[in-house]
Formats: structure tokens, sequence, C-alpha cells
DNA sequence: GCACTACCTTGACGCATATCAATGAGGTAA
DNA sequence: TTACCTCATTGATATGCGTCAAGGTAGTGC
């Protein structure tokens, strides 16, 4: 077993003393990601002011629910979180699976209520960012504004991307392409692109990619027989790159 | 054949005179869709402002293309666009179809360049939203603002109901949600929600729901059969209106 | 250690939808 | 009118993935 960071040992951290989780987004190794337009020192400072530190969350936990009300949207921190809906005759849809660096709830925006709900798929931290502040902040900074904006509109079109591979593409096209997504978003994060462990299950895998569990499953098996990946549990090696693209079919 | 408005016998008022496509928002019998925040009459003159009005489009003409610079976003005045993307390999996916009072164009905020391309599926008029004036004149006005979020906001969730439908839903459960969400937003523009004509072809409507033209050719059938629909080519008559919300499995 | 549980893998079979192929209907131009 | 083209429908067949069922593996607590 890993050892982790920033574990719960010590809950009584939790409310009174936040500065336990502070970093300040100048100095935050993310900020690249989740700020790529860089603001001026003054900005991030007043940004800084308005986010939360204080949410760290045990693995299965929830940042959010369904219909809660919306009054913020978070950044993650560490850790891995899986946003989903629970469609009307109670199966479960995952929408988004979201790593250090990345903003999620912005689905939350326009009716004030949670459109989806979130939960930590393994001990997470993440940075609460309060949606009034944001705007009051947005209008006098343009540069953020812009930002914003562009945030909401990368969801559109990673959302776009979901839609053609879940209405174009087949079971080991999917499964590749998430693969090479969460190397994408790893080695974003300078961690290596071709060894990492998956935070979620095979489930949440499936659920995502409108596959049952048993065909990912295979899908796994069938691209370990082709030496494409190692797979161990949730621990993967991308062996072949290129035969992986090849599989995930971004080129014929 | 039904005879339809502004046609285009006369392309001369195209270019030089752009006040016959001039209907101010205040006017506009779209504002409640398009605008539903109330805005104070001067907001709605300072956008009316920016608002360009001399885009008539013919049927399968562009509106923008994928790749195309992003300036403006869009809004349907009258007619019916579809937004598609064309794979690495490709094919084509259709990723939304708009109707008057709707936006378009929003994913193309986040790398300044259009995510997908637009295509009138029939003569349709647009109003352009310059995107830079629009930027300035939110940071101006918090109402502008929190409404052009929550606009992109609506975006993410509605592609996430579509992600759902993808995901986990039988062909006849996918046309009978379109049929339906067709019926619903054609009501809110006052239209018949049992009775009106598809702008979009079978195989656009089976390019939107991950299925082929002949599926979506025979689930027509079986609904006619089951008499939930009736169906003369393009012309849909709904006649059973809990039969078809039934088929969509919106409750079971 | 052992038992328990959650998760993952593998196999056999069936079904929904894709694919292939042919025909029909509507619109347009000569 | 006829010819032509696009789009829609219908039927026959194929197949990829879901479903059902069984067994394996890893982590956790006693």
């Amino acid at each position: 077993m890993t050892i982790r960071l920033a574990d719960t040992g010590n809950n009584n951290a939790l409310k009174p003393c936040i500065h336990d989780y502070q970093v300040s987004c100048g100095n935050c190794r993310l900020n690249s990601i989740c700020l790529p337009l860089a603001l001026e020192n003054d900005d991030i400072e007043q940004l800084d002011d308005i986010i939360q530190r204080s949410k760290p969350l045990q693995k299965g936990q929830h940042l959010y629910r369904e219909s809660d009300d919306f009054k913020s949207v978070f950044a993650v921190r560490s850790g891995a979180m899986k946003a989903y809906k629970t469609t009307d005759d109670g199966r479960e849809q995952v929408t988004g699976f979201y790593f250090p660096g990345e903003i999620l709830g912005m689905d939350g925006i326009s009716n004030n209520l949670h459109a989806s709900s979130a939960k930590a798929l393994e001990t997470a931290a993440v940075c609460e960012i309060p949606f009034s502040s944001l705007e009051k902040l947005s209008a006098m900074m343009p540069t953020l504004q812009r930002h914003f904006f562009q945030l909401m509109s990368r969801e559109i079109t990673d959302d776009q991307q979901l839609i053609t591979l879940l209405s174009k593409n087949s079971a080991d096209e999917r499964v590749a392409s998430l693969m090479i997504s969460i190397s994408t978003r790893n080695s974003r994060r300078k961690l290596s692109a071709t060894q990492f462990r998956l935070p979620m299950s095979r489930v949440d895998i499936g659920n995502y990619l409108g596959l049952t569990v048993e065909t990912v499953s295979r899908v796994f098996s069938r691209m370990q027989k082709l030496e494409i990946l190692r797979v161990d549990n949730k621990e993967i090696e991308i062996l072949d790159v290129p035969g992986l693209q090849n599989m995930a079919n971004l080129g014929g």
C-alpha cells in the first residue's frame, strides 16, 4: 500500500486551522493547469482571498449531490473525483472524472442547483471557489472572466468528445481513448504518461463509456494480449503508445 | 408543399440594407427564450447595439466551420441549424440542433477556434453576437454576465443529457426523447407541441442519436404502428403523449 | 492464519442494432 | 410527361456487446 500525503489522521485540523491546507494559488504547482492564463500577481492574491481550501474528502465521500444548492465550483488539488447523474429510473451515469488542476461543478450554474453529484474516488483535496465571489471578481478582472468562459467552453468541447465517442466508437476505441486521455492529463501534471494507477473501478469506467464491466474487462485483456498495455488490476502501463493510439482510432 | 415565410426571392436585400433584418431585442418575440433574465431597458438597448442581424442563410449554407476563427456566438432567429464535428477519420457527429431563440457557437470560446461547424437545415436567420463586445458588456452588466454563464452551463447539462441517452438508452428511447425535446422546445415558442415538421433528415437524426438511418426509420414505423406518432415524411404528429413519454423511459 | 466482501475476469449464449441490398416516394429539371 | 436524384422504408443477415453464470483475486477484519 502506498503512503499518502495529507491523510486524515488529524480531523481536528478540519475546521479551526485552515492553514494546514493553505497553499496560495501563486505557489500552487497546479496553477498552470488550473489558471493557464497568467494572472497578474495582484489578481492572484485577490483570487486567493476568495478560495477556500478546507475540504479534504475520504474515498467515497460526496463533495456535492445532485439537486444540492449550487454555491461554488471546485478545483481538485489532489486525488481524483467522479461526477455522475442518477437517471429517472435509478441508474447511474458517470459524466466525468476529474484530476488535480481540473474544475468541476460548473453544470450547477444554469439552475442554481447541482446537476450532478461529485464523489471522491480516493482521498482527495479540493479548493472551493464560491461562485458569487467569482462572478464579482470576474466583472472586475477581464482575464479572469475570459478564463472562466474558456473553462466552461472547454467542458462543452470535452462533453462533445465523449458524445462522439459514445455515438461512433467501438468498445476497444472507447477504452483506448480513455487511457490516452488519462495519460495526457498525467503528463500535463508532470507525471508519467505511461505508468499510472486508475483511481476508478471497472464499473465506473464502463459506466462512463457506456459499456458493461465485463466488456471493459475483456478489452483490457485483449489489449494485454496484444501487448499494448500491461494491466495489473488498477495499475496500468502503456507498452505501445502508437498501438494504443491506433486502437483509439484517432487516425482511421 | 408548405409556403415558407421570409423565403429567398429578394436576395438583394442581403447586403446593403440590414434594416430589413433589424428587430430590436426589446421587441423580439423570442427574447423570453433568448434572454430569460429580464434585463433593464437600458441594458437591452446596449445589447441591441452590439448585435448584428445581417445573416440570412440558405439551406445547407454554413454559419461557421470547424477551426474557423472564433469571433461571435449566434442566436437563431428563424429556421433551424445543426452543429456537427468531423471526426479524425472523416465521419460526422451531429452535436446539436438549434431552434429559434437558442444560442450556438459557445464551444469556440475555449480555443478561440470553432470546435464544430454549423449549417442551416432550412432557410434560417441568426443574430450575431460579437464575443469581445459581449465580454465587455458582461463585465459592466452583472445580469448579463450571469445570464451568459447560465447559458453555457445549460449547454453543458444538455450535453450530459445526450451523453446519458447515448450511453444508456435503446433506439426507441433515443428517438422518443428527441421527439419530446423538439415538442417541448416548440411549445416554448408558442408553437404546437403535437404537430411539427422536422427540419432535419433521418440521417441527421441517426447521426445525432448514434443510430443508423435504417434504425431511425424502423423506430418511426414502430411508433406509427403503436399509434404513438403519425409520421408523414418530415411531418410529425404526436398522437399519444403519455405513450411517447413512456417510450422515452423518463419514468421507468 | 482464515473468512468475508468487493471487485475483476472469463466463458456461453442471445438480442438489438449494424450492415447489405432492394424498393419506394417526393422533388426538380428538361 | 419522363428521367434523375435524394431521401426514406423495408427485409434478410451478421455481429458486437449485453446478459447470465461461475470462478478468481485482493484487500480487510477477526
